[in-house]
This record gives C-alpha cells, sequence and structure tokens, in this order.
DNA sequence: TTGTAAGCGTTATCAA
DNA sequence: TTGATAACGCTTACAA
C-alpha cells in the first residue's frame, strides 16, 4: 500500500518491460516510445513505485545532496535564504543539508565530500576560517561551491550578493531627501566585506551629496547585533553634537541604536532619523517601525542555489561572470522623518 | 592527495587482506584480531579512505538521515535545538536534513522516507496538518518518528518537551515572592498545547498562593509573536485597572507586550513587571532586559535526538515512558521588580 | 526503440 | 579469525 520497497524490477515486470526502460522513462522520456511510456508509468502508478536514493546516487557516483553553510542557525536573517534554496534544490530533487559553521571542524567540512555525502556547498559565512576554505577548494572542484551573501575576495567562487553599495547609497539619499545633512553612520563587523562594501556606499553618497563626513559620527559597530546598537548609542550620546540621521549597517544595529537611544530620552525619528539594513522580520513590528534597506533573500537564495545546479550539471559561469548582484530596496516606515 | 575515489578494495590490497576484513575492522573491530586491525587501519590512513556513504546505504537499505520538520525555519527559538540535534547525529554519522513546514506538501514529506532519503523524523511542529501526520505515520514506523517541543496529544509518538506546566508555576511564584498579587497572563494561539500547558500551570500556582484569576486579565494572544504581545498591551491599557504583573507565554509576546506599553507612557518595570517564556538570544538585550523562564533548548535538540537513535537501533523506550520532560530556569533581569 | 548485462562500493552470509 | 562471494537497486554501454 505504501509501497515500501518496490524496485524497479517489480515495475518493469508489471508494465511488460525492461528495467532500462523503466529507467529511461523516469529519466530520459524522450528516448521512449509513447506507448511503452504510458504502460510503465501506469505501473509506477499501480504498484507505488519510488526510487531509491542509495541506490541512484551509488550508480551516477553522487551524493543527491547540497551542503549549506551557515555563520550561525540562530540568526533569523537567513532563514528566508534558506527558503529560496530549498525551493530550488527540492525540485531537483536534491536534499538540503545545514550545517552550522561554528564551531564546525575542518576534517568535518571536507568529510562530507570525501565519503559522498554532498555534492556541491554553498557558503554563507564569509569569516569562514581561512585554513578550512583552503583545504576545502583543495578538495572541492570550483564548480561545487558558491558564496551567497558573504564571500571571499581572494577566491574565485561564484559570488551571489546583495548590492551593498548601491543601498547604502539608498539609505543616504533617502535620508538627503528628508532634508538631513548631518547623518552619521555604525558600521558592521571590522574587516568584513559587507562592513566595508556599505561603508563604501555611504562615502560615495555623502561625496555625490557634497556632504562632509564628520568622523565623530562614524561609529565602529564591531558586530552586527544588537548590543552593538546600544553600545554606539551611547558613544553617540557622549559626543557634544548628535547627528540628525543614522544610517546602520543592520537592522539589528539599528534597533539597538533605538532602544539604548530611547533610554536616554532621545525618540526616534522625533529626535534622530534612523535607517537600518536587511529588513528582517521583526523590523517592521519594531516600535517605531524600522525604515531599512530590503534584501531580497529569497532571490539570493533562489540564485545561489540554481548557479551551483548550473556548475554541477555542466554549465558552467566562465569565471568573469562570477559576481551576480542583486537589486535592494528602500522600505519607508516609521523610524525616519523629515528633518524638523 | 584527498583520497578521492579511494575504495575499500584499495585499502584491502595495501593491507593485505580481504574487503570483508577492512570492513568488519571498521564497523566491528572486536571481530577483528589486533594486528590485522592495526594493518588495516595504516592502510586506511595511508590511501586516505573515506567510506562511500551511498554503496553503504545501498547495502544497509538505509538513508543515512534524519529529517528535522520545523514550523518556521525563521524562529530563532528553533536554532539551539537544532545544534543539540546535530551534536548528537553528527557522532552518529548520520546528515541532518532540514524542512521548513509551512507549505510542505503532504506528499513531499512522506516522499522523505518512501525513497529512502530518511531515515527518522524529528517533528517541532505540534501545528502539522492532521492529514499529513496521519499519512506519515502510516508510512513511517512509529519508532522512527519523534516529537520535540511541541506534540500532538493524540499520538503515541515519543515526545521530549519543556516542563511547560512548571515554568508557568515558577513564573508565577517569581512575581509573587516580589509582592505581586494582581497578576494577568497573556495566553498564546489557542488550541495550541503549549499555550494549553502553560496556563494549566498558571492556574494551578495562581491557586496555590490563593489569588484568585480576575479574567479581564487574561488575555488571548493568538499567536508566539511580537504583533500578539503588542495587541495584548492595547487591551490592558482599555482596562478600568492593569495588574501589576503579567506573565506571557513567550519571549516575543512579552517584547511586543513591552514595546507597546512604552509607547503608551507605560512603563516597565516600574508601571509593570513582565515575564516571558523560552530565553531567546534577544531576551537579554532587550531594554529592558527580559525576565523569562528558560528553555534548554540543547538539551531538547540532545533527547530528542537521542531518543530517535535509540529507537532506530531498536533500543526503543516502552511505550508507556513516552514523554521526556526537561527542566526549565527562572531567569531574573530587569523587567520585574518588586511591587512598589 | 528496447533489452541484456555489467558494475557502482559496500556488507553479510557462509565456508574455511 | 579471515576470505570468497552474492546481493543491495539502479543506470548505461552495447547489442539487437
Amino acid at each position: 500500500m505504501s509501497g515500501k520497497g518496490t524496485t524497479i524490477q517489480e515495475v518493469a515486470r508489471v508494465a511488460g518491460v525492461s528495467t532500462a526502460t523503466v529507467s529511461r522513462t523516469l529519466s530520459n522520456p524522450d528516448l521512449v516510445r509513447d506507448g511503452t511510456k504510458k504502460a510503465v508509468l501506469a505501473a509506477v502508478e499501480k504498484t507505488g513505485y519510488r526510487i531509491n536514493r542509495a541506490a541512484q546516487n551509488l550508480r551516477k557516483q553522487q551524493a543527491g545532496a547540497i551542503l549549506v553553510l551557515l555563520p550561525d542557525l540562530g540568526n533569523p536573517f537567513f532563514s528566508q535564504i534558506l527558503s529560496g534554496i530549498e525551493s530550488v534544490l527540492t525540485t531537483s530533487d536534491l536534499s538540503v543539508l545545514i550545517t552550522d559553521a561554528s564551531g564546525i571542524k575542518q576534517s568535518q567540512l571536507v568529510g562530507y565530500f570525501q565519503d559522498t555525502r554532498a555534492d556541491g556547498i554553498i557558503i554563507l559565512d564569509g569569516a569562514i576560517p581561512h585554513g578550512v576554505l583552503k583545504e576545502l577548494i583543495e578538495v572541492v572542484p570550483d564548480n561545487r561551491a558558491v558564496f551567497a551573501c558573504e564571500w571571499k575576495p581572494d577566491t574565485k567562487l561564484p559570488s551571489i550578493r546583495s548590492d551593498n553599495q548601491g543601498g547604502a547609497h539608498q539609505a543616504v539619499a533617502h535620508l538627503v531627501e528628508l532634508g538631513h545633512r548631518k547623518i552619521g553612520h555604525v558600521l558592521g563587523p571590522r574587516g568584513n566585506v559587507l562592513t566595508k562594501e556599505r561603508l563604501t556606499g555611504f562615502e560615495r553618497a555623502m561625496l555625490e551629496f557634497d556632504i562632509d563626513i564628520n568622523s565623530n559620527w562614524l561609529i565602529d559597530g564591531g558586530e552586527f547585533s544588537l548590543e552593538a546598537g546600544a553600545q554606539a548609542a551611547r558613544q553617540f550620546i557622549e559626543l557634544d553634537e548628535l547627528p540628525t540621521a543614522i544610517f546602520c549597517a543592520a537592522d539589528l544595529i539599528a534597533m539597538g541604536l533605538i532602544s539604548e537611544f530611547a533610554k536616554h530620552g532621545i525618540s526616534v525619528p522625533n529626535d534622530v532619523s534612523v535607517i537600518g539594513f536587511d529588513d528582517i522580520a521583526i523590523a517592521y513590528r519594531f516600535i517605531p517601525s524600522l525604515t531599512t534597506i530590503r534584501q531580497n533573500r529569497i532571490q539570493l537564495g533562489v540564485l545561489a542555489a540554481t548557479t551551483l545546479m548550473n556548475s554541477l550539471s555542466g554549465r558552467s559561469m566562465p569565471a568573469e561572470n562570477n559576481v551576480q548582484l542583486v537589486d535592494v530596496l528602500l522600505v519607508e516606515r516609521e523610524s525616519t522623518a523629515p528633518l524638523s
């Protein structure tokens, strides 16, 4: 009834054909005559046949799975990316293995490939230690790994990313449009590629709008976290003069900043406008709801998965087209307001 | 160098033994003489041999993977549970497949078992539709599924859960100890097992401390979310009298409540004490930091995985010992204060 | 267009 | 204690 244990032999018997024909019907229908095809399909239906993955993988010398390497399973930012990845890989009959990079042993990661548990890997963690990455690349052919969101500048692996510079630029433009000229920026982790890109976008925009950057208002958050934002707020408060608007490198930073400001009687957006980056789920429920730059996380996931799949099946990208930039979107909410 | 493609045959050749002996050395060392063992191990080392998972799985008629079914990949509550699960399964050479229940098709889920992609399943979602669960149980033997955190009361599957009643009781006890007698409760989703258990714990404690429950202060949150909390706050505000302390069925609810209260000039903990449930990561960074009942999420994951593994290997639990309760812990922070 | 049959790398049975 | 070998279920030359 549940079709448990039905093999291709059984289907062949029922359909009155050979196992080869059943196999072809299922994986290469074009090679099979219509009538035969129909008979096979009927037999499949009747027997409740399900292919045995292990046998298929063994024969095809593949793993049938993709490994997704996350920096931190607990960070809500990644959930939708995973959805995007899943939606693509599921339709290709690939399983999704997920692993948290924090605390993973080098050998463990490489092992996934050495013992044929994974055909490819999507790396969502730009902070993966150099040694690990190096050994990984040694073992894993180029066409079996892609970066998504974060990346390491000194590798040639394909990379799918948001337009971080453009997003930062949009954020500043939005603030300027509201009349702000005294604009600060809270950066992410030092050395992080996202931090750098967003800072560059910030600087470009400020230059373009002919606004001097006040270095007092350029604060090093240190990490993408609430606490970093709260810390930054305390630094702002100690200054002689506050900016009228602040662009934060991440939503978590922005929310931490706003909370801490509130604690000190500084109200957002009345006293200061604040804009974030990411548009994580909580952003639109935060009080005040957070104006932010939305990353299209689903699409990031879809593209990463698609790129990897194309690579795996040989339709690899040329080396120069290795970066795919995904557009971001300004989402206006309550945390930014016209300069009063 | 990377050992890619080395087979057991190669190892056998190098060690000067048969493939059977290599296999035994690796999976059943007791059956092999010490000297031979040493030679085999040396050959393994030398050749960089890694077992081929697909071949092993085919031969052993297994999938080598466990499926974890989440209600919502985006909910940060689940991350540490996954860590716990991973830590156990990784040591057993099992891969972890993760799937989001939202929007999953019934057939898809069942398919994981029918085509031997998963040996077992850990269900973290008590809200899984009845039909899906029913079909799943039809296909999946009893000993291959466990519930963790949430569960369905009308099934016999093993269940690992926090002591939800006890936690609610502790929450109330903590408030009473601070001098509060006017205590409210914001419930979770109607019909959810966690909601029911926590309400029961609340009621038990109130009875025990001889406090009448004011039904105006028993508010239906509707879901475990920030918005639910904000909504509840609005309902509280419309009442003639506010409680002096509120127990929320989840941290997200508590934070939403506090935010909305703040918006209306009601300060936590000065005007009202608030206590949550879960201790999600953001709780200790929230302003005010949130007093809450901590669920031992790692242990929930570890126990769920261990239970499933024991089941799979035949060391199944007797049917009457099907529920494992995990202790919770009161974490005192700033959102609760003595009654002034 | 279809069938035959070899072989993917392992484990388990049986015999030695 | 070890070895020879069949079998797990599938795909793919090659032959028909």
